[in-house]
Formats: structure tokens, sequence, C-alpha cells
RNA sequence: AGGCCUAUGGUGUAAUUGGCAACACUCCAGUUUUUGGUACUGGCAUUUCAGGUUCGAGUCCUGGUGGGCCUGCCA
């Protein structure tokens, strides 16, 4: 479990998915709290997942329970091993641990059970009718749907055809196993919902000794009843879906039917998923971005799944707060992508050591600096915390410095070099601009400083005679050019500069939204230190934003991927 | 014969269940500062509408309106 303390502020409001298991709990309706995580393997875990996860995981917590990760691989035509490995790393990785890893698929032979004795009962029935048929008799919102010409076969048939669909003697959507409920209902999902299809895909755990694969509302429900979990947290889209969950719960137990040692059914509670602006958290649309070429992979650091996200520079910790943040209710929402940057770089203050690096350099020559020498100066690692310590950085003659950190004649709104002006090199010496040099076509190629040794360290020089102390609006940072590493710097912005992405006008698609701009990659030069800073590890480029090294060098220099820029409240002159 | 859900600042959530509409983010204006970062201070609402009950309504009642979801052999 993640140390919750630091990261989870306690005044936050209870939200009524935890008043209601503390009311549950209150009127004995359980005596313990067990979630599960229901995932299912077809794809990357991403952050509109997390909120899932945080609640899951955040509700047992809570109260000392447990919380199982269950993949839902009800579906083999759609589901992978490699996506099964991937979620569990993603789910570690935001800090949550755990009770049991279980599967739908375990409880195959369970659900079988349970059918045939739904069907014995009277409750459900083998339907041979196409599935062009079903959906045209299924009516629509207004008209009831007309019964299946199958729908009172004889149970015996029913049972025997369902043994051979098992059998697998029948082609892949030749029959389904319908539950027999009300074809008037004015809720769609219980006009005789299928429970199983004939399907003779390979399944990544049971390979091929099934033909036949349980629906989800079949599956998930009694999953949860085998499983012992007391409250089933899911969004808004399985609402309608509840009066099935817990008519199957409902028939069975009047059956006599039950998974043994399990007192209650579980209480289904539905809550809206968590949408960010500029950001799409649709599976389908994801693997289109993957597939289309849009970006590079799944973990491309443009992505908004958790692989995505940490190989950007994400914190779990971060993650967790925003969920926990951002609150849980039933209504839509579109929480600000500021919300999800501003507790990012809340942690990332704390956490990140600060260097210096330029990313479109300038010469500067100090021109009453010896030629050949060099100076060593400590610079705090981070001055949010000082058991971060210091790390050395070299001063000389020859420096670079950030190109938009000189502006020929600027005004006095504009804290940084002009002729005539002087700033701190930070951790350095103060430096005044004298004169700047340009080519033939005009660009500055060079800038000519001196520097005052009273600064040493870029501490204010002493006082004057009368007493004044001389004082510096600008601090910049620099790097020493002959030590200076190089180094590849990949800028993000949003993938998508719509503030909603799935908006968009007829004839158009969220592939219309994409940023022309979502990465631009650049050369920079930095201080040393960079190049000893290991992938994973959040570090600051100083006046910039946060950066991350990625895993991967690129051609031998490493590779900084920016996580998120630093607040600018600059109106720069 | 449609059903279900939902409505509080720009955004996301609160409101001890009938008692001064609060917190965070954004934005704006300042202070501090060896990062134009951080930190700190201040500013930003007729609670969807119309009636009603009440000393008192975001909360209760009546009637409207807006938004979301549902007709997979996906989950």
């Amino acid at each position: 479990m993640p140390d919750t303390d630091a990261s989870q502020p306690t005044h936050l409001p209870v939200h009524f998915v935890a008043q209601a298991i503390d009311e549950d709990l209150a009127s004995g309706r359980f005596d313990q709290v067990v979630t599960r995580f229901p995932p299912e393997p077809n794809g990357f875990l991403h952050i509109g997942h997390a909120k899932a996860i945080c609640i899951d995981f955040g509700m047992a917590q809570r109260h000392g329970g447990k919380t199982n990760l269950r993949m839902d691989d009800t579906n083999p035509a759609k589901e992978e091993q490699a996506f099964i490995d991937a979620i569990q790393e993603d789910v570690r990785w935001l800090g949550f641990d755990w009770d049991a890893l279980t599967y739908a698929s375990d409880t195959f032979d369970q659900l079988y059970g349970w059918a045939c004795a739904l069907i014995k009962a009277g409750h459900a029935y083998v339907d041979d009718q196409t599935a062009e048929q079903i959906r045209a008799n299924r009516g629509d919102l207004n008209v009831a749907g007309t019964a299946s010409p199958f729908r009172d076969r004889p149970v015996e048939e029913s049972l025997d055809l369902f043994a051979r669909m098992k059998a697998g003697e029948f082609e892949d959507g030749s029959r389904v196993l319908r539950a027999k409920i009300d074809m008037a209902s004015p809720n769609m999902v219980l006009r005789d919902p299928a429970m199983y299809r004939i399907s003779h895909a390979h399944h990544p755990r049971t390979g091929d000794t099934w033909s036949i694969y349980p629906m989800y509302d079949w599956a998930h429900g009694q999953g949860d009843w085998i499983e012992g979990v007391t409250h089933s947290l899911c969004d808004l889209s399985f609402e309608i879906h509840r009066p099935l969950y817990e008519w199957f719960i409902t028939r069975l137990t009047e059956i006599g039917e039950r998974p043994a040692g399990v007192d209650h059914g579980p209480r289904q509670i539905e809550f809206a998923r968590g949408n960010i602006t500029h950001l799409i958290t649709s599976k389908r649309k994801l693997k289109h971005l993957v597939d289309g070429g849009h970006v590079e992979g799944w973990d491309d650091p443009r992505m908004p799944t958790l692989s995505g996200m940490r190989r950007r520079g994400y914190t779990p910790e971060a993650i967790v707060r925003f969920w926990t943040e951002a609150g849980v209710a039933k209504r839509e929402n579109n929480i600000e992508h500021a919300k999800l940057e501003n507790v990012l770089r809340s942690d990332l203050n704390a956490k990140a050591q600060r260097r210096m690096a330029v990313l479109d350099p300038i010469k500067v020559t100090i021109t009453n600096y010896p030629e050949g020498q060099t100076e060593v100066f400590p610079a705090q690692n981070n001055p949010e915390n000082e058991a971060d310590g210091t790390r050395d950085v070299v001063f000389g003659r020859n420096l670079l410095i950030e190109r938009g950190d000189y502006k020929p004649n600027a005004n006095r709104k504009f804290f940084r070099l002009t002729e005539g002006r002087e700033v701190r090199l930070r951790w350095a010496y103060w430096i005044k601009c004298n004169e700047a040099i340009t080519d033939a076509d005009g660009n500055v190629t060079e800038l000519l400083c001196t520097y005052d040794p009273e600064t040493r360290g870029g501490d204010n020089p002493p006082p004057d005679a009368e007493g004044k102390v001389r004082k510096v609006k600008g601090t910049i940072h620099w790097v020493q050019a002959e030590t200076a590493v190089d180094a590849q710097v990949r800028l993000y912005e949003h993938l998508f500069e719509a503030e909603n992405p799935e908006d968009v006008p007829e004839g158009q698609t969220f592939l219309d939204h994409l940023n022309p701009d979502s990465v631009t990659v650049v050369p920079a030069k930095v201080e040393p230190a960079l190049a000893q800073d290991h992938p994973g590890v959040p570090l600051q480029f100083e006046r910039h934003a946060y950066f991350v090294r990625d895993a991967e060098d690129s051609d031998g220099t490493p590779v900084f991927n920016r996580t998120v820029t630093l607040r600018d409240t600059s109106r720069k002159g």
C-alpha cells in the first residue's frame, strides 16, 4: 500500500461511495469490506483506470479490507497474456498490492453448473435464433420485444443443447444461452440477455477446453460473489445492469445455489468515470493512435496510459493524489488538465533535484576572467530539501546561456541580460553584459561580459561606502562550454489541442484534433551531473521544466523527456 | 410504453441532513525569493427555472428545463 499520509490530505470530504460503505458496515449488512479491480486484459491501463484502482483499493484500505485483482478474461478473441502482465506491473507501480490475483476464467466450471441449474429452474433457455433475429426481436426503446420461438422449449431440450454447445458441436454464433426475464422490460438489459455465446477461440489460460464463453453480466456478478466481494464498484455505464446483476444472485439464491462460505450477495455501486481535458481515455481510440502510427507506442510519453505517463515522468504519488483530490460523484465531469499538472508539480517540486541545462545556447565570454582558469562551486540540489545536498558545477571564461536570456536594449521589465545590465549566474558570479557580437546577418553570436569577483557563489556584494547593497533582478542558468554534455531533449505538449478531443464537428474524427507539434526534439548542452542521473528519477531543469531521463539514449547521448513545465507567471518585457 | 441517472463559481468536489454556501485548481492583483519556480496574502457565486411550506431552503413539496446513459452473441 502506498504511503498515504504524505500524499492524501485528511481534510478531504468523504464521498458517497465511502458513505454507502460506512452505512453498510454500521447497519450490519456487511462486516468487512472486500473489493476488486476487474480489468479486461485487452489493452493497457490508462489514467481513467487509475481512478477505479484508487477507489477499489482505497475503499478496502479504509477499513482494513481486501482487494482482489481480477482479470476479466471472458472474451478470448480480444485478450492476451501480454496485457495480463502489463496490468499487474501498472497496478503495482501505482503503489497497490492485491490480496489475490484471480481470473474470471477460474469460475468457468462453477458458472456452467449454475447455468444448468437456472435452465432446470426455467430461468434460462437455449435460443437458436441468429444474432440478427435476436436484435430484431428485442424491440426498441418504445416497443416491447417479441419472444423467441425457442423461449418455451422444454427444459430437457435446452439442457441437451447447452451441453452440446459446450462440447463444441455447433458453430460460432449459431446459438446462445439466454436468461428468461422480461421481453417487455423498459430496461433493454433485461430483455432476455445472453449468458453464453459459442466461440472456438483459443483462451490464454483455458486453452481450447471451452467452446462457450460467459458474457460479462453472467460472469462478473457471480465472480464477485464467489470471491466474497462485498462492494462491487464500477462506473455509471453499468448502472442499468444492476437489476440484472441482482437478478442472477436472487434466482440462484432461490434455488439454493450459492458459493461456499459466502453469506450475502455483493452490492454494486456506480460512480462517474473521470474525464480530463485534452485527454482521450477510450481504449479503442488509444489503440487507434498506436496502430495508426500517430504515437510511437502504448508507452509513448504523450499517451495517457500509465506506462506512457511513467515514461513521461509522472509519479504514482501524483496520480493517486490527483484522483483523491478530484473526488467521486455521479455527474458527468471534465477535470481541467491544469489540476493534474498542479498536483504533479507539487509532488515533483519536493522530489526533483535541480540541474542546469541550456536548450538554445548562445556563447558568453567573461572577458575579465583568465583564460584556462576554472572554479568549482557547490550548487544546491533542491532548495525544498536541504538533505539532498549539493553538487559541483564548473565555472570558466567560456560559458553558454539561454539565447532568450539576452535581449538587445531591453526595457526595465526584462530582468535578464541586456547591454549594461547585471544578472546573477546561479551559484557562480554576477556578470554584466557589455557588448553583443553579431554576424553578417545581424544574429547575435556571442555576448561579451565581465564578472564581479565580489559576488562569488552568486552572493550579494558587500555594501558600498554609504552602506547600500547592490541588487540584481534576475538569476539565470548557464553551463561551462568545455565541460557541458550533449543531450537530446524532448519537449512534449498536449497530444490534442482541443479541450474535448472527442467532441468533433460532423465529418471529422478525434484524429483531426491531433496537435502536429505535440513533440519537439532539440539538442541541448547540459551540466555534467545530468549524464550521471538515472532514468526514471525526477529532475528539474531550472527555470524550464521537470524532466526525466529516458531509459534509452539516442546515439550515445542521454535523452530527457519533459514531464511538465514550470509555472510561468511572468509577462516578460 | 420508454426507462434509469444527474444538475452548486471558469473546472472538480463539500455543506454536520432545514441554520452565515466551504475546499482545491484556474484566472486576476500583490508580498517574499540566489529558479519570472516555491511559499504567502487578497479578489472572483442571485446553488438550472417557476411556484410553495417554513422564523429560516442548496437541502423539503409541486411543476418545468438542461445534460448523460441504454436496443453487442463487447466489457
